[in-house]
DNA sequence: GATGAATGAGAGTTCATTCAT
DNA sequence: TATGAATGAACTCTCATTCAT
């Protein structure tokens, strides 16, 4: 009987995972205003009022939803960045790396924080996203590549703050469209190509983000 | 008779590029979903079914737009290209310095355009912004870089496919959110700044990016 | 065919009426709050949407009755209290006599009127009505016995305010409640009886309220 | 074990009137129909379906309501209406004093009680508060007036229904609502009078209540 | 006895679109 | 060509209530 209670505190804490993983989903693929929260309880299988019940609102689920990412992802960079043993550039490659690792893996979840970043109304969401999410990731990308420069490891041309953004846009930029990709790639053709389940894919580009960043950054003997 | 006809075609094409106008301007600010027809025949003084029954549908608006827009920016590129006194790494930064040029100066439209990109929803929208818009420009882009490659002016370790990748997704990510560059630059305490405005910021973004492709393209001696 | 085209205009403003008259017995039945727009709609036999369409919003239905009836009733006090040939006694009578005349005939109206004045929130509904409706009238009739007490036709111990609101009130307290009316009048065995629509009870009532106010009012000999 | 239970009955009783208090003083202010009972078990902060598991229903509480103020306050006027001492003018003078004593202390109650009266859906509701509080104390004044005409001491013209509807009309009208008051005093600017905390307006009432009916009442010497 | 979770019904509102003229 | 009127569908959200525990 107890284990009886236990399974159903968790199913609620489920269900509200649940819900959350579905609207990732679904926001991914439609949008946030194009997604309704109708489809949402459908697709969850879950009752329409429950939505509003657990999270208030359809900006509120929203906001759930980057506060549960953001709570599951703190964390990952700010280890690179405090590991001495490494070298800037090689913190700037591992962060690459995982970066790049990650966003392939969490493509729906990337892409709906994406748009809404872009987005120019609700201002709240934007705000929320930028600073919990994009803006703490940036920042520890731009200080290291500032103690890079200060060090003299670093070319001391280079612009942290620009660099930071040449490498976050240019994951971006892959990650928006799977079809502006593969039309990139020259795959187009291929409706059931996904290059972000590609490993081959993943390792060409992290290489080339790594290049452009080492010959960039690195002074040239 | 005739005038008279020739005057109301005259007025209507007037109107149709008031209404494509202004549709910019709030599909920029709200998105397409966050646009009601409403508000867009209310901002642009004209009635509500005018613009069915000009453009068909609100998504055939859409489309109209982008036909607008990009038969009024095709060929710029090509120009460039095609321009034989050029090497091709100048041609590149003849490139990047008329791209962010151009987008900045029209910053509501490519805002849009590129939201509805991100979208994964609306195929058809996508399918035409990418063929019609992004690819034909990322493919001279493209080629250009093989070219340089193919004539070993350019490192041939380079990648010109995700080299296109990050220039276009570097600007876009300085595009994509007045509110996310502010933060990126330190600006945010800045309500009335806006970077897209400023000349000398304009120029510190272009340099940017030209080192990093001099960096990365060009053989070090 | 102009015809056609003026009916149809007619049906317009016909539409509105017909939408407002239903949406009035509605409201007296059940309130503002217990009445949705959907039985408005249904009882009225037209769309849902159109009554958003014609008035904006539940609310501003509200408010449109309020403007309707009030543009419908307004000067009928003031021609009997600008009329010369009358002692203020005889006013007093007059008005009293019209009013009970008006409310009886209107109790549909009136009671959506007082139900919303009775309630303590939607104060922009209440502010209206008071305003618009109920203080412009009690005024009237409240400067008539100030009048007559500085020509001392009324004794000068009476307090004019609280005179009006006690006509008012008497009046207000028989419309409140059929059942109510019915119960003092020991007539709440039958069901069937209006006491609103039994011109006996209309005269023992305006006896009443003139019998009242002379007695209060007039010096006694 | 037997305390155990007597003190959680105890609990529940107090718990039960913690609502019933809080419920009159939202209902006062939003209305029946207003008030959710989600915002009545916030206010007094018990859980939502204990309201439900106490009183059934939303109905069944206000029914508790008008119980349980109807218990609290029988027995008022009776006391004053078998009181041989008095001359039945002065029994109408004193349940006028009391009765505006009453209303004013608490008027939240009685806005709730007038507003389900004037409704008429709800029939359950209106019956049970015209049974159970406002027929009864009617009945006992016009009973005293029926008295006073029988025994010689009232004006045989008097209508001794009419003249309780004049009562209790006048006093409903001054409480129905605190901006009507104030507007009518001309105390419309002042945002924070309260007309029924100030015992010289208290006074004021009462005299031209009682004034009003001597007048009618008695007979003219 | 007491409660958090869950639900179906219905609320007001807004939408893109169509129709009659 | 141009438009005010009208519509049905869908939206988010709140409601009173119930149920399993």
């Amino acid at each position: 009987m107890y284990y009886q209670i236990h399974s159903i505190v968790d199913m609620s804490t489920d269900k509200k995972e649940h819900i959350i993983n579905t609207a990732i989903e679904l926001f991914a693929v439609k949008g946030f205003e194009g997604t309704s929260i109708r489809e949402i309880a459908a697709a969850a299988q879950v009752n329409l009022a429950m939505i509003n019940y657990y999270f208030g609102s359809k900006e509120k689920l929203f906001e759930s939803i980057v506060e549960y990412k953001a709570s599951h992802s703190r964390g990952a960079l700010e280890e690179v960045a405090a590991d001495t043993s490494l070298t800037q550039m090689q913190k700037i490659e591992v962060i690459i790396q995982r970066h790049v690792d990650r966003l392939f893996a969490n493509r729906h979840f990337h892409r709906v924080i994406f748009q809404e970043m872009v987005m120019t109304s609700r201002s709240a969401l934007q705000e929320s996203i930028i600073c919990k999410i994009i803006y703490p990731n940036n920042q520890i990308i731009t200080q290291i590549i500032q103690s890079g420069i200060d060090s003299g490891e670093f070319n001391r041309n280079a612009d942290p703050q620009l660099c930071t953004v040449t490498i976050i846009g240019t994951i971006n930029q892959i990650m928006s469209s799977k079809r502006f990709c593969n039309k990139m790639l020259n795959r187009d053709d291929d409706e059931t190509y996904v290059p972000y389940e590609d490993d081959a894919f993943k390792q060409r580009f992290t290489n080339h983000m790594i290049s452009i960043m080492q010959n960039h950054l690195l002074k040239q003997s």
